[in-house]
DNA sequence: ACAATAAGTCAAATTTTTATGACTACTCAA
DNA sequence: TTGAGTAGTCATAAAAATTTGACTTATTGT
C-alpha cells in the first residue's frame, strides 16, 4: 500500500464511500429509506428542520451515488418514490456497525 | 421513535458518531492510527496533500470526540504521539464494515 | 549562544456546504 | 379554467470547512 493509495481523500474508495453517507441529511433519509421506500413529502415531515432545497440536494447525492432510486408514481395526485438501490442495501451493516454502539459516555461527556 | 429522535443532525447520537469521523482528513487518520500509534510528522509524510493545520484540526477533533489520545514523548526529539482510545477502538467495527464493501462498480461508473 | 528538529499556532482567504425566499411544472377534480 | 396537491428549480446569502503563509515553542546537539 502506497502514500498515495492511502490518501484516501484523493484516492480511496473507502472516503469516496464514507463521503457517500455523510452530510447534515443523508444518514437521517438513508436511515429512512431502510425502512421501505420514502416519498418527498413525508421526509420533509419527518424532518422539519430540513429546507426542501436541502433534501433535493441530499436525495440528488444518494442517486448520484447509485444508493437511493427515484420512481416516480403516476398516481391520484403524483408522488415520486426513493427506495433503496441494491448497493444501497449493502451499505446498511455500516449503519449496523454504527448502531451497535453504545455513545451515552460520549454523549454524557459533551 | 419520534420525529425528533429521528432528526440524526440535531438529536440523535448516530449523526454525531459519524460526524465524529467524517472530514476530508479524519477518516485517514483513524485508519492509521488502527494500525498503532501515530507521529504527527509521520502522518503529515502519509497525507502529503494534507497541510499542517488540517492536520492538527483533524487531531484536535478527533481528540475531542474521544476517539485519539495524545501524548508527549519527551525523547531526543520531543515526540507527540496519538493512539487510539478504548472508544476509538470501539470505533474499528464500523471501518470494517465500510471495507468490506466492494466499490469497485462504483467507482467505475463515475 | 545558535541552529536544527518536531509540533505546533494565528489571521486571513478560499472553497464547500447549507439556508432563504421566490418561483415553476405536472396532474387531477370541480 | 381555476385551484389544490406534490415535487420540485433557481439565484443569492450565510455559514462551515479547508487552505495559505507567516510566525511560535520546546528540546537537544555543537
Amino acid at each position: 500500500m502506497t502514500t498515495q493509495e492511502n490518501n484516501l481523500s484523493l484516492h480511496c474508495p473507502k472516503e469516496y464511500l464514507l463521503k457517500m453517507l455523510t452530510g447534515k441529511w443523508k444518514p437521517c433519509i438513508f436511515r429512512y429509506a431502510v425502512q421501505g421506500p420514502v416519498r418527498f413529502g413525508q421526509i420533509m415531515k419527518l424532518l422539519p428542520d430540513a429546507t426542501r432545497q436541502a433534501l433535493t440536494n441530499a436525495l440528488r447525492e444518494l442517486e448520484e451515488s447509485g444508493i437511493l432510486d427515484r420512481k416516480v408514481i403516476k398516481l391520484k395526485p403524483l408522488h415520486v418514490e426513493y427506495h433503496l438501490t441494491e448497493l444501497g442495501i449493502e451499505f446498511i451493516p455500516i449503519f449496523k456497525a454504527v448502531e451497535e454502539l453504545n455513545l451515552l459516555p460520549v454523549m454524557l461527556k459533551k
